[in-house]
DNA sequence: GAACAAACAGACAGACTTGTCTGTTTTGGT
DNA sequence: ACCAAAACAGACAAGTCTGTCTGTTTGTTC
């Protein structure tokens, strides 16, 4: 296996225990063994534990990224093509990995002062609200000034939606975001 | 120092370093500390952290339906009355003590497989959602078979609101869920 | 004042944690 | 086929954690 084929796989696997179990309930031991590899190199590849973290919200974040924005662009052009990614989020409800939103469930494990994981996650939200905020553009016909303000209700909607269904182990508080959405719009 | 008085004793000193800190970050050992009281003495009030946990949850929750409640009282009966929940929010996250909702923290915390507590948090927001639904319809004209949906909305808005005024600390989702829940009522 | 319950202090067991380090084996490039 | 780099296995240090247990001191009630 090449040298980042091992960093890909420690990543992998971590990545799914993380966001299976918690952050702090995985423990270094546990992702060796479930990636096959040597403890030291593990630490050749991530310093700390806390690194492997930074790494697993980046991946996670770019790979959701890209897959709601794929799953974006098959709808037709116009609310609809908005209004996806609360059937991206049903959709994503509906597997069996579903377990709320990755990033506010690892800020909630950390110590307030972890500024850099903290500073992560808010950097991942602010790449999101991007997001939303070209589909609004792209896909609406809603003057400038308007469309911050928009795609920040938009946002909240989505991310209560997920906390909430996540919660409540039901999908009503993603049914609910969706059509106060389309409302809105 | 009363039987009782010890256990609401216990309860506030874990309440404030569980919220602080979150619940694996804080150990049996510092509450007892921060308590000024022995480690048996803990054990023969509650016989394990977990169930600490639950009191916790309960015991916090108590207290910020309570407050809610009153709080909302204070303003003009009307639309304002149920806006007051965001200004409820807005005066909360001004303190120092602000670090988004306890429910939330505490199930990202813990193993998807804790049931008990899952079920408590789920319980805690059902009354809260039930308060949500009072205040709507206490205080606005709409026809009986709306008012859950749009309790539910409000309540989507909320939990949107503390979730990411904590992630960014930042006021502005606040702001935005209070906007939009005055334009839909 | 005696008796009983409860709080005290803190040692301890046993199991975890992250990160380091030693030494062996495998792998890839020439 | 050789050599260096990297992965392997796993012991280990130093610390954490929860929960138990022993024995002492305090406080209340008769």
């Amino acid at each position: 296996m090449k040298h980042s084929e091992i960093k890909d796989k420690i990543i992998d696997t971590a990545s799914d225990l993380f966001y299976r179990q918690g952050y702090n309930l995985t423990g270094i031991n546990e992702i060796i063994k479930e990636a096959g590899i040597a403890k030291a190199t593990l630490y050749s590849h991530f310093s700390t534990k806390s690194e492997l973290c930074v790494a697993y919200l980046q991946t996670k974040n770019e790979a959701f990224l890209n897959d709601l924005d794929a799953y974006a662009k098959t709808r037709p052009v116009g609310k609809d093509r908005v209004l996806s990614i609360f059937s991206f989020l049903q959709e994503f409800f509906a597997t069996p990995y579903f377990n709320g939103c990755w990033c506010v469930n690892t800020i909630s494990e950390l110590p307030a002062k972890d500024i850099i994981i903290r500073e992560e996650v808010q950097t991942q939200k602010k790449k999101f609200l991007k997001l939303i905020t070209n589909l609004i553009s792209d896909n609406l016909d809603i003057e400038d000034d308007r469309q911050e303000a928009l795609a920040q209700q938009v946002y909240l909607l989505y991310e209560g939606a997920i906390a909430e269904s996540n919660l409540h182990k039901q999908e009503w508080p993603i049914a609910t975001a969706k059509s106060l959405c389309a409302q809105i719009l």
